[in-house]
DNA sequence: AACAACCTCAACCGCATCAGA
DNA sequence: GTCTGATGCGGTTGAGGTTGT
């Protein structure tokens, strides 16, 4: 069952995994997975599910660490994961909920169903921040740091509801959205979404 | 064609938090 | 209440790919 990507079956050629041994400390495998360790990771989640991830890695034989096998199931190896071409809605999405939230990467992806932290942080790092910073030169005057007090507000509450959302329905694959997306664009500017998003949650 | 500079993204690391003993 | 191991998160790194000169 394991999808496995074009980036790994890349990846098994290359030869960047090796540093096993050599290295005295590390007694487990580094660097790029290959498509035959995602092959046995998957093989055994899907008997074991994805949890005591020190014994899925024993089980499965890969010379990983736990947090190893987890990193690469959830990024790559869960099912329904969505994986690259963020689409512009998405990408407005992350703008808005990254002003709301700031590098919670966890919680924006929670709200991107089938897209990971790992994912929205490096699309953050590699195209995001940097438009940002283009449009902020262009406007002249930056905004970032206007509505901290707020923006502190607004993750501590998101963070409760995000734990007890959790709670509640453990387990499940992708978070559920708890408002609705569409939503979401129908305001014409940041800071009218910013406070209907909040109002909407009682914060305000 | 060759090289350098830049970009992307998979993977690792350290720390924080949680859960069970 | 404390300890310990497991899990989750955000920041960072570096290999490989792409683009520019």
């Amino acid at each position: 069952m394991a999808t496995v990507t074009d980036e790994s079956i890349k990846k098994e050629v290359n030869p960047m995994a090796p540093m096993t041994d050599v290295s005295t400390k590390r007694e487990f495998n580094r660097g790029a997975w290959t498509a035959e360790e995602d092959r046995k990771l998957a093989e055994v989640i899907a008997i074991h599910g994805p949890k005591k991830w020190k014994t899925i890695a024993a089980k499965a034989g890969l010379n990983r660490c736990g947090k190893s096998c987890r990193l690469r199931w959830m990024n790559y190896l869960r099912p329904n994961i969505k994986r690259g071409n963020i689409s512009d809605q998405e990408e407005d999405l992350i703008l808005r909920l990254h002003k709301l939230l700031g590098n919670r990467w966890s919680l924006i992806a929670g709200r991107l169903p089938g897209r990971t932290d790992n994912e929205i942080k490096n699309y953050w790092n590699s195209h995001l921040s940097k438009k940002i910073n283009q449009k902020e030169k262009q406007s002249g005057g930056s905004t970032r740091e206007g509505s901290k007090p707020q923006h502190q507000r607004v993750v501590e509450k998101f963070n409760v509801e995000v734990r007890e959302e959790n709670n509640t329905s453990h387990g499940g694959e992708d978070s559920n959205i708890s408002f609705d997306v569409d939503e979401l664009f129908d305001f014409s500017n940041d800071l009218e979404w910013v406070s209907n998003f909040l109002e909407l949650d009682g914060i305000m």
